[in-house]
DNA sequence: GCCAAATCTTAGCCATGGCTAAGTTTATGC
DNA sequence: GCATAAACTTAGCCATGGCTAAGATTTGGC
């Protein structure tokens, strides 16, 4: 019933697999933010907390400490009871991010995921795919259109 | 500069994505462990918190603080200065996340990426692959196979 | 222009998952 | 079999990211 075994890798070798995806963990939140924060003001003309807050599924004050803690690591700016404001860091980043994850979306879609799901897992796995991979996904997408 | 808009979702249906990100998050460690343990007591008979923590690359208090809760949780048992077993529950997890992990693995290499990056990206993606994405991952596995 | 509603902040709680330092138990080597 | 080394636990620290309850500010309607 099991799967075959598979060797065991080099302990170091393992960690350093490890400590890539704790350090990509401590960026999800912070790109996940910006990346709905730039959506916002695109096509709202700003950033309100209640409204980031509603989108993540979450209350005010858990997104407004996170909001807190970005400010705090120069990604947004934003003064008591105003909306919130990207950084050029933060802009970068927000670009960055959604462009990633329109990659990966479209590249799910390309080999034949369903709309639905790629976007719930689009969304999981824009923050653990490397720029190797990305490459690849950007390749695939290209040719899946000349067909 | 930036990329086209996209128009914005409906806030409740964006919060669920959100919310499905969150409970994957709250199984990867549990997931990640197993799978360790399990690879553990296969190749080497046992699983020792010692190993445990170096292949993670944290501290030992660090991995015992989150055997507990796993013991708590019912996916292993151990008892103070023993190795560490699991159980039915556990085993079970192990079994599928492993199963999990190497469609994802083999997946990035059938679509040409490079070892070493499938490797790394494999542990990060795993945990947010849902069973729509995992089953198109395996029939392009399979395809590759054929060529 | 004032009152109510909406928005935001503050305070304080909890769990998770990192850490170090120091103490306890088990295993090992001689 | 005893001293030392290795493994493990305990205690206590920190940051993150959830929550509720309650207070402060801003906005909007009349």
């Amino acid at each position: 019933m099991s799967s075959p075994d598979r060797p065991l890798q080099n302990p170091n070798q393992q960690a350093q697999v490890f400590e890539r995806v704790r350090q990509a963990h401590q960026m999800e939140a912070t790109e996940d933010y910006v990346e709905l924060i730039d959506d916002l003001i695109r096509t709202q003309g700003e950033a309100r907390l209640v409204e980031v807050a509603e989108r993540l599924g979450i209350s005010q004050p858990s997104a407004g400490k996170t909001i807190a803690r970005l400010q705090r690591d120069g990604y947004v700016t934003s003064e008591p009871y105003r909306s919130i404001f990207l950084t050029d860091k933060g802009k970068q980043l927000a670009d960055s991010s959604r462009a990633r994850h329109d990659i990966v979306f479209k590249f799910l879609l390309a080999i034949g995921v369903s709309e639905e799901t790629a976007k719930l897992d689009s969304e999981g796995l824009e923050h653990h795919v490397s720029d190797e991979t990305l490459g690849v996904f950007k390749r695939i997408i290209k040719q899946q259109v000349k067909k």
